[in-house]
DNA sequence: TGAAATCCCATGATATCCCATATAAATCCA
DNA sequence: TGGATTTATATGGGATATCATGGGATTTCA
């Protein structure tokens, strides 16, 4: 790809929220690289840090990312709401920011996935990638199609509740692609 | 490493208040000295000190550090026109304004500890580095592990409190380690 | 002048760069 | 319109650079 990764070829398409969509499956090679989605990486600009900040997920068996920006937010809010010094502010940058590490992209648009991060979410030859909006996750690809079907049967669920809006997207039918 | 110490190699990835983020335990060789982070060094620009300033966190069994805008900001906010700091945080950054020690870097990126500073925070042969965003703290690897479940229980309550932003990290639950 | 701090060089492991290629997608153009 | 050409993405691998580390030599300073 081309030398300025992560902006270059596909059009930044979103300016808003909604910067992760869509789900997609890259060969992790033996150095650990895998690219990042292309889709992924046009919404994160020229500006700033060229990579994604990743932490292991606290609730799945899955490496989270988010864009350095969403991280910022985090730190202001985190420091913003609590004193300076604080214990519930440092117990939360312990937590969010210490189990955080940024992962830039080289020049074809990979990054390198640290070994313990790769051995939470039991990553070997390849990796899922699905998008969240501001942030995305990263999976054992055959582990996913069982996290996608519990999530699938909880939206179910939840969809009943809702209004008409959203059972219109027929979620109780088969919907996947 | 690279001679100038703290800016080359690993570009500077953050303009903004993340400094430091991610954990990492580095050895402390007979001499004392401990390579700091490359990723710490990194945000730690060619301008001005080229080094940490560090002290001994009154909280814990542990070393703070941070770079010099930091400590700059400490001051600015005790001594400038703005009452920023309740009368608690005004006395604890004046006594650590007076506590503090500058740690430069060698050509290789190492400091040299403080024979208190490892009593005081029970290093021996190796050091745990912690970014906290504006400032991180250094400490005996095993008691870090303790420090770790303890400030994860303290992030879930608090998490609580926080936006949006904060609860989609998801750690109030979690099903796994 | 001796102990401690710092410089300087060496090294293994690893991370990153750089180039090559297969495949797919988009574009061109006769 | 349909085949040819270009473009972009994902991937693989050799070459290179960086990082963390260790230790001898030199400097600092009390």
């Amino acid at each position: 790809m081309n030398k300025h990764a992560g902006y270059r070829g596909l059009e930044r398409w979103s300016g808003g929220v909604i910067k992760f969509l869509s789900t997609a499956t890259n060969k992790v090679d033996k150095k650990g690289r895998v690219s990042v989605p292309a889709l992924f990486r046009s919404n994160i600009g020229p500006e700033g840090f060229q990579g994604v900040i990743a932490y292991k997920s606290f609730k799945h068996a899955c490496i989270e990312g988010a864009d350095l920006s969403f991280m910022e937010q985090l730190s202001e809010r985190i420091h913003g709401d609590f004193g300076f010094f604080s214990d519930e502010n440092e117990a939360l940058a312990t937590v969010l920011l210490g189990k955080s590490v940024p992962l830039s992209f080289d020049p074809e648009g990979r990054i390198h996935l640290p070994k313990d991060f790769m051995g939470h979410a039991n990553i070997k030859e390849s990796a899922t990638f699905v998008g969240l909006g501001n942030k995305f996750q990263i999976w054992n690809p055959k582990a996913y199609e069982g996290h996608y079907e519990a999530q699938l049967e909880i939206a179910k669920k939840e969809a009943k509740k809702l209004g008409p809006v959203v059972r219109h997207l027929s979620l109780k039918e088969k919907d996947r692609g």
